[in-house]
DNA sequence: CGTCTATTTGAATGTACTCAAAAGCGGTGG
DNA sequence: CCACCGCTTTTGAGTACATTCAAATAGACG
C-alpha cells in the first residue's frame, strides 16, 4: 500500500538495514498526507516528531514580533524536517512547518527515535544526519557573514536550484533575510546583466 | 603529568566510559600547547584535526576576498573546535584557528576519530556533539534572521557571558557580522541607558 | 616608556527597509 | 471560458540603518 522504498533508501545511505532492521524501522512511522498550506507544526505547540518528507515539499519558519517570517529551512521531497532543537528538548516549538504543495511525510516520535538510537546502525544514521545539518547550517553562516546578499542570492540557488524553482521569491527573501521588494530588485538586475543564459 | 580529568569529564557528559575505554581515548590524545596568537589552522590548509580546548580560549575565523574578517565560532576552554565541514569532507580548511591567550588543546586526528566511532559509546558522544552544534547554529541563524543588531548583541552577551568578557569588542561585531565602529555606538548606548547595573 | 591595537567619535556615503501603488499571475467559481 | 480574487512581484520615493574613512583617545603588552 504505502510506498516505503524512498525513507528506506534514504536511510540506506548511511546504514545497511537488514531485514529485520528494515522492517522494524518501518514500524514505527506514521504516514501523514497533507494539503496546500497545511501546517505540521505551529509555535507554540509541543514539537512531538521527526519528519521524513515522502513527496511534495515543507518550510520551517518562525515569527517575530512584529510578523515578519524567516526561513529557516526548505524541506523538499526526501528531506527529514522539525524544529531540531525543541524536539530533541522538549520544548515548545520555535517555528512552523508547512506544506508549500499537497505533501506526504512519514512521522517518527522522540519516544520512537530514542528506542531506534539504542541500536548502533541508527545512531550512526542519525550522527551522519546531524553532521551534515550541523556543517550545512554553518556553511549558511558563513554565507551570511561575509557575503552581499545577490553574491547570497546565487550562492542559494547554486546550492539549491530545484528547490529556488519551487518556492517563491518572497520566501527566498525571507531565507535570505532580506525583504522581498529588496530581492526582486536584485534579481531583476542580475537578469538584466545575464541575457543569453536565461530560459526560454 | 598531562591532566587527563577535564576532557575524560567532558566526555563523560555524554558516555560513560569504564578504565578500558578511557585509557583507549587518552591514548588517541596528542597534546599540543599554543602561544597568544599562534594558529592551530590555517584557510587552505588540509584539516586534519579535531581540537578540545583545555585550557585558554580559541577563535575560528574566515576571511573573505577584501580581507574582511567574520568569527564563526569562539571557543574557550571544555569546547571542542574545528572546520568541521573540511575536516569531515577531507577539503582544504576555508577557516583560521587562533589562540585568543596562551592555550592548550588535546588534538584528534579524523583517522582516529573513525576509529573511536566504530564504538557505540563514542558514536553517541559525537553524535551528542554534533547534535549539540547543529541546534546551537540553528539557534544562532534565527537571532541573525529576526533580531536587530542591538537584540543579537544582548542575545551574545547572555548566551556566553564568559565569552563576552574575555574577547574583544571587535571580535565580537566581527561574529555578529557588523562593523566594531557600528558595535562601538550601540554598547556606548546600552551603558548609557543602563547606568546603574554595570561594573565598577 | 613606547608601540601596537582597540575603541570612540563624527561626517559622508551606501545599503536595505518602509510604505504605497500598480502590474502580473494562478486559481476558482460562475 | 471568462471574470474576479488574492497573493506575489515590481517600481519608486522617502527614510533608517549600517558602513567607510579619518582622526583622536585609550588600553594592553613587551
Amino acid at each position: 500500500m504505502i510506498d516505503y522504498d524512498a525513507i528506506l533508501t534514504n536511510v540506506g545511505r548511511h546504514a545497511r538495514l537488514d531485514e529485520e532492521e528494515a522492517e522494524y524501522f518501518i514500524s514505527l512511522l506514521k504516514f501523514r498526507r497533507l494539503e496546500r498550506k497545511g501546517l505540521l507544526l505551529k509555535e507554540g505547540q509541543a514539537c512531538k516528531y521527526f519528519y521524513y518528507v515522502h513527496a511534495g515539499a515543507l518550510r520551517a519558519y518562525c515569527r517575530d514580533g512584529r510578523g515578519r517570517e524567516s526561513t529557516i529551512m526548505f524541506a523538499p521531497a526526501d528531506w527529514w524536517v522539525t524544529d531540531m532543537y525543541c524536539f530533541l528538548n522538549g520544548r515548545k516549538a520555535m517555528m512552523f512547518i508547512e506544506a508549500l504543495e499537497e505533501s506526504e511525510v512519514f512521522q517518527l516520535s522522540k519516544a520512537q527515535l530514542d528506542e531506534l538510537l539504542e541500536r548502533p546502525k541508527f545512531e550512526r544514521w542519525f550522527r551522519m544526519l546531524m553532521q551534515n545539518a550541523y556543517t550545512r547550517e554553518q556553511l549558511r553562516a558563513i554565507d551570511n557573514l561575509s557575503l552581499s546578499v545577490e553574491e547570497r542570492y546565487e550562492s542559494f540557488v547554486n546550492k539549491y536550484p530545484h528547490i529556488a524553482k519551487q518556492v517563491t521569491q518572497k520566501q527566498i527573501a525571507s531565507y535570505l533575510g532580506v525583504t522581498p521588494e529588496f530581492l526582486s530588485g536584485i534579481v531583476a538586475k542580475k537578469a538584466g546583466r545575464g541575457r543569453g543564459k536565461g530560459a526560454n
